[in-house]
DNA sequence: CACATAATTTACAACCTTTTTACAAGTTGG
DNA sequence: CCAACTTGTAAAAAGGTTGTAAATTATGTG
């Protein structure tokens, strides 16, 4: 995302200083709690939050609190970005969490080695 | 909303200067409050608004006094407008309210996963 | 594979905010 | 002074938000 607090693609906009979320123009209703992660999350797209570093800005919370909120979070979140919930919000498992850009799925390629072909 | 003090859509005309508010083509009749108070969030579009900035602005209320007189003046001025009050006054729980320009309800897009999708 | 650890998911309860209704006091204009 | 209107408040009802517990599922490691 950048500086100006804004970020879209083909699927997603948001406007933070307006404090607005669409999902394919259609407006979500986040509250509080959800668009700050979202914020924190989008407003440094492509890096890994860790865990304690999410709970410490957004929850205020040191190290020693044990804990799910913030993956219940994450999940209402992901439901409410309905579809690409999952892709644009991805799990560092032991780490914490990342948002990514949207990115258009792509057919798989297979890839036979040569060197391993099977001889007729 | 413009410097101009005018807006308009396909439903609503507010002109600020006249002190006229039209819903389809249909004048309305506001008090003073609801007029200062759709005037004041009118004037800022798209922006929230919070509570304790509009008690202030509109009442000279402080911080400190407890009351739902805003709620309540919400409340009328979303009754005058008709079928598109909620619409156009938007509630930001645990914050304050919001102007919105009209948006035409758009048709739900149903999608089904090819992943799942009935084999014939 | 078995184990330990981490994340996901669901459901729920507590808490807080907004909405709604009704009423009474205050105001205005004839 | 009366009638109609405006305004603020109280209180009940409705609704939204948030954190936690607990069961389930996923992941990584030896």
């Amino acid at each position: 995302m950048s500086t100006t607090g804004l970020y879209q693609d083909e699927h997603l906009e948001i406007n933070l200083p307006q404090a607005m979320v669409s999902v394919d123009e259609q407006r979500l209703i986040l509250t509080r709690k959800e668009f700050e992660l979202l914020a924190m999350l989008s407003a440094n797209e492509g890096e890994i939050l860790p865990r304690n570093v999410l709970l410490d800005r957004i929850w205020g919370y040191s190290e020693e609190i044990r804990t799910r909120t913030l993956d219940v979070h994450i999940r209402r979140l992901r439901k409410k970005l309905g579809l690409y919930g999952d892709s644009y919000i991805q799990t560092i498992f032991g780490v914490g969490y990342r948002f990514q850009r949207f990115r258009e799925p792509r057919a798989l390629i297979s890839y036979q080695s040569p060197l391993f072909a099977a001889t007729a």
